[in-house]
DNA sequence: GATTCGTGGAA
DNA sequence: TTTCCAAGAAT
């Protein structure tokens, strides 16, 4: 059976299973607003469909375009893009936003290879942007689609190894007819049919050309290289309230690297030994006592799990540091990770 | 090729 | 509870 066998049946399944989407376009002729796309793109690298729904209405509401994106100011993406993690993406979509204005007339590029050229765009998001956007013949080559071609083929190299390999597959299957809808029906299936884990093989529109389950081993592809495991670092915040008002004091993390250029508690830096025992005075040095709290603050990062001990503070002092009040009520407006919201949390409820 | 980048939900 | 995982990119 040839390689392209799948795609007529990929595309009657997805016309008539496929999700209704924001950032796609409707069912038939009309097209999808490129800019929709390269926004839903960003959003979706990592994270899944049902978060970035609670995020993408709010932003094409703030930022209706890309010129409305990239003449704003970074800080204003951030804080929209606050709690949906990876911060660096939304750093590169407002460098991206920036450059399609500045080179491209404030229109996204319509090819793959121009695409790529754009900060925090990579070989997955050019190739789907110009697939779904452009109806460009591009492969997309997400983890949906590397487990869909592992078991199509059933390659047992693991990832990343085969990586190469199963984008090499995946070009084969390409078809040059409504390849913007073949690479979401793709990604479709393996989100909701060729899942990992267990797969729905009873539903599969493509089950007769997959050579996984005619070997009964779908269930355990792809394989994947063992992770190391996650390491614990332990700091202290610092949480001060202002006495006469309870507004809190907050600065602003550099620029790059981890949670960069987002808003942060004061404290120490993370280390991996212990820390609750530090004291206040290296790292805040007040006139008044830091009350420690009894429990810390348990928060799970992508490569490490941190335990930080909180101790918070009322004074009308102006802190020894970088940063400014806040009033309380603007907290879920600014651009605070998930962390810095906990650790705030926690202490008002005292 | 290996690491560094968040978060929340499901298994 | 712990582990795995999700429309990955940059270094």
């Amino acid at each position: 059976m040839p390689p392209s066998s799948i795609a007529a049946p990929l595309l009657a399944w997805y016309d008539a299973h496929q999700r209704v989407l924001p950032w796609r376009a409707r069912h038939g002729t009309a097209k999808a607003n490129p800019y929709y796309v390269l926004l839903s793109e960003f959003m979706l690298q990592q994270t899944t469909v049902a978060t970035v729904l609670g995020y993408f209405p709010r932003f094409i509401e703030r930022f209706p375009d890309v010129n409305a994106l990239a003449a704003s100011p970074l800080e204003d993406v951030l804080s929209l893009w606050a709690g949906l993690g990876y911060y660096a993406r939304a750093r590169n979509l407002h460098k991206a936003a920036v450059a399609v204005v500045e080179h491209h007339h404030g229109r996204i590029p319509n090819t793959e290879a121009l695409l790529r050229q754009l900060p925090g765009v990579g070989a997955y998001t050019a190739a789907a942007i110009a697939a779904i956007a452009f109806d460009e013949a591009a492969t997309v080559v997400d983890s949906n689609v590397e487990r869909v071609m592992a078991r199509l083929h059933n390659i047992d190299t693991p990832l990343p190894t085969a990586k190469k390999q199963l984008t090499q597959l995946a070009a084969t299957h390409t078809p040059q007819r409504r390849p913007g809808c073949y690479a979401q029906a793709l990604m479709d299936l393996g989100s909701r049919v060729c899942v990992s884990g267990v797969p729905r093989c009873g539903v599969c529109p493509i089950i007769t050309s997959c050579a996984a389950q005619a070997l009964g081993t779908a269930a355990t592809l792809p394989r994947k290289k063992p992770k190391t495991l996650r390491p614990t670092r332990h700091g202290t915040a610092f949480v001060l309230f202002r006495a006469h008002d309870d507004a809190v004091w907050l600065r602003p993390r550099p620029a790059s690297g981890m949670l960069g250029g987002m808003l942060e508690v004061p404290g120490t830096p993370w280390l991996e030994h212990d820390t609750a025992d530090m004291a206040p005075a290296a790292y805040m040095p007040m006139a008044i006592p830091f009350t420690p709290l009894n429990k810390p603050v348990e928060h799970i990062f992508s490569h490490f799990r941190a335990v930080i001990t909180v101790s918070t503070a009322r004074t009308d002092e102006i802190p020894p540091d970088a940063g400014a009040w806040y009033a309380l009520d603007t907290v879920p407006t600014l651009a605070l990770p998930t962390v810095m919201k906990k650790i705030l949390k926690r202490s008002i409820a005292l």
